[in-house]
DNA sequence: GCTTGATTACACAGGTCTGTGTAACTAATG
DNA sequence: CATTAGTTACACAGACCTGTGTAATCAAGC
């Protein structure tokens, strides 16, 4: 049934959804603008996802990626994380962390949602602790939650303030939280010094 | 009721709506659902703010008090941040932060919101970087950012898994990276209160 | 008393949203 | 051709939302 050249029709409302919902946000983007979006009618979609709580399910599964496994050596995959962060940043269409936004969105009220966002949130702390346990690193499982809140914490600062050089100084931050845990960190990185320096605004959309 | 140190109108429907809109979220509460719970009407609300947007604003507004200033030793009030995080995290009405809640849920269409929660986030960022200026602390400006990461990232982690000790986990953080910069930082002392040495295992076990 | 301002009850306009019902249409397969 | 499954257009119900209009009521202070 999968054919590989076109897309199923479930496939391209997900998309969709998933493009909308983490820019838009959930409550603000409803059935019909997706609808609209893909050029199919309301019906098709309610005959793909029964509610809209289905389709925001199924959008906060697809985000939930599993951290691919890597070859490069654990601190550079530690360190890289913030770079990519920072990357991630810099690109036009990062609105933070979409299980953290789904949460401050759809509250309490909703526990699907609340399990999936901490599953995520779990999936990423132990992949920093297996990492780190490799390092050696002295206290791996508290080190890995400091970690996490340095990146959580930059994806907060970066969605209030637009300003990617959050990541670096999250980065920098992990350093010396991995120094300090015995953890051999090359230091000639390209991070430099932490300025806080206002980072050029691009086209500001919105 | 006594009606002897009545709080004005205006400043019922302030706090109720506080209450409702951190608790609930903003575009989940209605200015009837506010009006309703005060016992008023909805034209008296209308009356005082003519606007939702506008008691949005005010709301905001109301939630940026001013850190205040404290005798206490900085490294006490850096560190005692956290703990009131800790404390605050603990109490089951807290629910993130409301400016980034704020943000999260109006997003790019609002730029008065966003505004407000750079203004916050800047204040606070200030706030650890003139403390870390009279410990002599190297690089008081970028170990401030790094602290405020720390903080918004402990909301976010508690904000989805409900788990005050990522207060502990950032304090942790925090006195390596302040003893990475070279403050010195009581272990048991000063504080009245002893907390666990930073060497050993943390308290991050959840 | 009387006047003035705030408040109330309540209807309502106009918009959005989720979700359904229905009849017609299209494309593939027998 | 005929069947069938998916899709479309479109109306609509029911709910909720923001904001307004209006006339009546209440509580002072003059």
């Amino acid at each position: 049934m999968p054919a590989a050249d076109k897309p199923t029709m479930r496939t391209r409302i997900l998309e969709t959804a998933d493009r909308l919902f983490y820019l838009r946000g959930i409550r603000a983007v409803g059935v019909d603008t997706i609808a609209a979006e893909i050029g199919i009618s309301k019906r098709t979609l309610y005959n793909h996802f029964p509610s809209k709580d289905t389709l925001i399910a199924a959008y906060l599964a697809g985000r939930f990626r599993q951290v691919p496994s890597s070859e490069k050596p654990p601190v550079e995959q530690i360190l890289g994380t913030f770079d990519s962060l920072h990357r991630r940043f810099a690109a036009r269409d990062f609105r933070g962390c979409p299980f953290v936004n789904a949460v401050a969105e759809l509250g309490s009220e909703d526990r699907a949602v609340k399990k999936i966002a901490i599953a995520f949130k779990e999936s990423r702390r132990v992949w920093f602790r297996d990492l780190l346990v490799q390092l050696g690193a002295a206290d791996a499982d508290g080190l890995a939650t400091q970690l996490t809140l340095l990146v959580d914490g930059a994806i907060a600062q970066d969605l209030v303030r637009d300003d990617p050089s959050m990541a670096l100084a999250a980065r920098q931050a992990a350093t010396v939280l991995l120094a300090n845990a015995g953890v051999k960190v090359e230091v000639n990185g390209a991070a430099g010094k932490p300025r806080r320096a206002p980072d050029k605004r691009g086209p500001s959309a919105s």
